[in-house]
DNA sequence: CGATTGAACGAACGCTGTTCGTGACGAACA
DNA sequence: TGTTCGTCACGAACAGCGTTCGTTCAATCG
């Protein structure tokens, strides 16, 4: 049918913006924040930008280097305010919320990408700094805040990956009624008997939307952390 | 060269034992086991049963299903104590101990099918039925148990998916020097003036093997849900 | 003006999950 | 006993994936 559509000379067709690992970042950010970081696959990527999949890798060395640079181009946009040590708490709390809507509704998925590689950017290393700072100036010492800072890194990237997730389930129309009613109904139908202390608190376990539940995870995480040394835990 | 294999009926062949869905998930778990989840597609799990893939979609609806059934039967060995009112604290690290080193160590990558799905099985429940009554035994409101077996649960998923991640970084040969290497050495480069708390702090935060880091941050959890109540919180 | 270099990229490799149509069997029935 | 029928097994294929190889071509340098 179609004729084998000579493979005309990429000098034939209109010159094209030279491509560039900024230029590759950009249209990856781009698809990661339309269609999610699902869709974004090199072949998807190379599209985009007109080409094929192999002139990729002439300026980024795999899918996971994409990745790394893709992710810190996307906690670019959050930003962190000067210290304010009559507020640290507060401050400590919009600063992660503003790390988890980052990674759960400008780019869905993204959380995925921050629990299987170690954020060592630049923007991923002045959310760190900032995050440190605040804990250091609610009264942490030293251990402590090295810790904590760890452990409130683990807690957004889950929070960010479990939403993501509820979202993605939400939204899916294949899964719609299989998987959230399916769970919903192997909670309801549960044998009293044998799960008496699920079966009591049932309702209980899904109370609260998602940012009140983020909330108060933190405020026990923080709680938690100033009611529990670390100094002498770790050697 | 060889011949095209004439495609002998399978009666020729000695008698396999019926597929199953428990022979499938049974032979799933032991490559799990064995190589680890990645190594888990449906093409060697149908071979490892001396079969094609098409097979197995006879007793399974699709790779999610399986999984699903492979990650409950995975937490099946993991044993939960009658509760003794007096040692809850001890009774729920070393189960929330034990629950990680399963997913981490017996079966290495399937923390990330905790995350990526809602577990619903009889041994999760299981599992979360005795977490519950715990952390009732240890004074926790309904409300509190109720948020605080989410809350224990994401991190323990949490802790797992990382610990995994780690394992497979230094294990495998290609990267170890690249990645591990390359984040140590991005934390060493810091500026310190613009990430003054990170350079000072820098040594810190790495300090501590998995058990203690783990059991320090469920201290930090348990001591922060008894500190800050739920209630009202949730709506 | 000719030689060199590096980017672009078509084609292919080996892998993935999944579907379809066919064939063979055991069991049920006439 | 002979035949039909439904269920399971499975070869082949599809569409997609990340990545590599070898070639072509335009721009630069000597």
């Amino acid at each position: 049918m179609a004729a084998p559509a000579a493979p005309r000379s990429r000098r034939d067709r209109p010159a094209k913006p030279a491509l560039s690992r900024e230029a590759i970042v950009d249209a990856a950010l781009a698809i990661a924040r339309k269609e999610g970081i699902d869709a974004l696959t090199m072949r998807r990527l190379a599209q985009a930008l007109d080409t094929g999949p192999a002139s990729l890798y002439v300026y980024v060395a795999n899918r996971e280097e994409l990745y790394a640079l893709l992710f810190d181009a996307a906690v670019a946009n959050v930003e962190v305010e000067p210290v304010d040590p009559a507020r640290w708490r507060e401050q400590l709390k919009a600063l992660s919320w503003r790390v988890v809507r980052t990674m759960v509704e400008d780019y869905p998925g993204l959380a995925q990408l921050a629990m299987s590689h170690i954020p060592s950017g630049e923007n991923a290393m002045r959310i760190a700094e900032s995050m440190l700072a605040l804990l250091k100036a609610g009264g942490a010492s030293d251990q402590t805040a090295a810790y904590a800072a760890d452990f409130m890194s683990t807690y957004l990237n889950a929070i960010a990956y479990e939403q993501s997730m509820y979202r993605r389930l939400y939204s899916d129309p294949d899964h719609q009624q299989h998987e959230v009613e399916r769970v919903a109904e192997a909670f309801a139908t549960l044998d009293p008997e044998r799960f008496p202390t699920i079966a009591a608190l049932g309702p209980a376990m899904t109370r609260g939307d998602e940012r009140e539940r983020f909330e108060l995870g933190l405020d026990v995480i923080i709680n938690g952390l100033l009611a529990t040394p670390a100094e002498g835990r770790l050697t």
